[in-house]
DNA sequence: TGGTGGCGCTACGCTCGATGTAGCGCAAGC
DNA sequence: GCTTGCGCTACATCGAGCGTAGCGCCACCA
């Protein structure tokens, strides 16, 4: 393993930057890991072979990318199938979907930004 | 400045992670850097000083929270108020919300991983 | 009016997480 | 049995994050 020095990110635990083990301050800090939201979003098609995915993700390094897929494996979020393939679970599946404001949300700040810009 | 060498992370431009620009690759990013989610979490209830906003955050290390001050400010989602005091602007506002349906996922999430643990 | 204390924030050195490249082990195909 | 491609690890380097110290400023009070 890279190892990543215990940090499992699980709810119900002290997680770094916070004591009290609230579910949402165990959020924060798995989905604040780099590259940690652009990966489950690039997971919501299914199955992904490793490789794929770090194509996907701009041919992030192998290194975070395996860190980061058993930070998810971890925190019960992902699994692999029988050819080893990356996919959600239903829980992943979950969040996923708790994402998707923030696609709008997104759409919303690029139109206010440019309009910004123009002004 | 801790100087955060570029890197604005603001939609329409490439961003750390994607030459697209795609809006929601540049919410990634910007909410991915450490501490920015709990950060914007614990602006939600107005305007709030430096020194007690890094209570707030189990006490992150000043470097950090001013340099996220800046990365949000630059992206247009928070602002100074007269007394200097950081708020977040109404955009800033609309991701919080947006930003809701994780604090469901994550009961749900503490459920499942609290029962998984039970078995 | 000089002293004290609190606040916003920067400087700076160190540590540890992220990056990039190389390459191992394995399985499939020829 | 050699090549090709995949999943993933090793390792060295670099940069982001951390902690501590402290500066400049203002308010309050003697």
């Amino acid at each position: 393993m890279t190892d990543r020095a215990g940090r499992p990110a699980v709810p119900g635990e002290p997680v770094r930057g916070s004591q009290t083990g609230r579910p949402i301050m165990a959020t924060f800090d798995l989905l604040g890991r780099r590259w940690m939201l652009r990966i489950l979003w690039e997971l919501r098609h299914g199955p992904v072979g490793f490789r794929a995915l770090q194509a996907q993700c701009d041919q992030l390094s192998p290194t975070v990318l395996s860190a980061r897929l058993t930070d998810l494996r971890t925190a019960g979020l992902a699994e692999q199938d029988e050819s080893r393939a990356h996919r959600l679970t239903p829980l992943g599946e979950e969040l996923l979907e708790s994402l998707a404001p923030l696609r709008i949300w997104s759409e919303r700040w690029a139109e206010a930004t440019d309009t910004a810009r123009r002004t």
